[in-house]
DNA sequence: ACGAAAAATTGGTTGAACCAATTGACGGCT
DNA sequence: AGCCGTCAATTGGTTCAACCAATTTTTCGT
């Protein structure tokens, strides 16, 4: 404004002003530098902000790149909320939420490709090879091919955040994941089959089902 | 783990291991530095880092602290997944979502605090003076109130997060806010006698009607 | 005991130099 | 002509030393 933006402020300009797209160009740390009238250091600083943010990628001996922006950073803000006592019942009431608006708009929208991939996936969790490296994965795998027929990027963010913070969760506490491999097939098998249905009611309950069986962990844990 | 985990990871690390509390202060950047055998500056680009993720606020003169860390720096990020494309209306549905069940929650657990609270701001929404300077501000502060009634802090940030992102769009269409400001009020009334009813079904519609009447915003673009 | 001045602490910025990964150009070989 | 390896140029990564600027702490005079 008063031609005193930070470095910052005038990367983050450049990059609206600029149009750029994924995978663009970015100017050299150099360039920058002298375009800006800061030293290269200074530059480099706030590249590194903005790496943090995901929203370049800054790759040695070939340079700065925009990328395609995932949320992902927001796992260590969450995760130090959660340690500053954020009760792990309002994470689950929510993830709960959400999986079932996810399940119930995948019901609506989910195309053949979506339940292919399912279909695909489910088939090879029910393989031996598949079942002896179980370990949490694989249900968040599933949720994530429904968010994707649910087709909502917004929701799919939320997914993301509260499963991220759900496995830390069990990690931190050391917990071991009890549920049986077998179960944790049945119900996904349920829920594909509801949306293959287009049986809403059907497959939220199923998620539903699914979820509080993935939550006995906690309970098991609570009454030892 | 090799012990070639990076300064950003090792600074993560410390923040957990020592269990540092908002406000706490973190070492100086020479006295990292030191400990972890890299320069001032590769230290200090590791902060920078942190900074942007709103994790510590570091204060020339002072020192570096640990924030109590609020979201907002999502900010710029979202802002150009919007540009590439997201469609709002994934925005709405999440945001629909959340309050809904936000609503919903402050009807099995509003407390008379709450109630009190929210009668108050209501009553003086209604006076002239008030309404002078309605921006959606007040709407904001009226769904806050809500989630803190509903008592998930996991759900509050969510919707944090959702009506940032909104108001971040509504401004960068230059969308003026053509909702009625009495409308609004008495929407507010509807849904805080709902939740004093515990009438959690009459309390969902009254919040849709609320958030509908809101998106009226869009639709009047449109038809333009 | 108070308050102003001085000193020490701590982050902010710069410049130069050199390392390391990547990319691109050149030239020889087939 | 086309392929491939080598070497040079480009570009980010890191360090060091020095100094500036804001803040905090100490000192000292009243």
């Amino acid at each position: 404004m008063t031609g005193e933006a930070s470095i910052l402020d005038s990367i983050k300009e450049y990059i609206i002003e600029e149009n750029l797209e994924v995978g663009d160009r970015l100017p050299t740390e150099r360039a920058l530098a002298g375009r800006l009238g800061k030293s290269r250091h200074s530059v480099r600083e706030a590249l590194k902000s903005l790496e943090a943010l995901n929203v370049i990628k800054i790759r040695q001996g070939s340079g700065i790149y925009l990328n395609d922006p995932s949320f992902s950073f927001i796992d260590f803000p969450f995760e130090l909320k959660l340690k500053q006592g954020m009760p792990v019942e309002d994470l689950i009431v929510a993830r709960e939420t959400v999986e079932v608006k996810i399940v119930s708009l995948a019901c609506e929208r989910a195309g053949a490709e979506d339940v292919n991939e399912m279909k695909k996936f489910i088939s090879y969790r029910d393989t031996p090879a598949a079942k002896k490296r179980y370990d949490g994965v694989y249900d968040f795998e599933m949720e994530r091919m429904v968010a994707r027929a649910a087709g909502n990027e917004f929701l799919s963010l939320i997914q993301h955040m509260s499963h991220y913070l759900w496995m830390k969760y069990v990690k931190s506490h050391n917990m071991k994941n009890v549920e049986d491999i077998n179960m944790s097939v049945r119900e996904h098998k349920e829920i594909l089959a509801a949306i293959i249905d287009k049986n809403e009611e059907a497959a939220v309950s199923a998620m539903l089902k699914h979820l509080r069986s993935v939550y006995t962990v906690i309970n098991n844990e609570k009454n030892n």
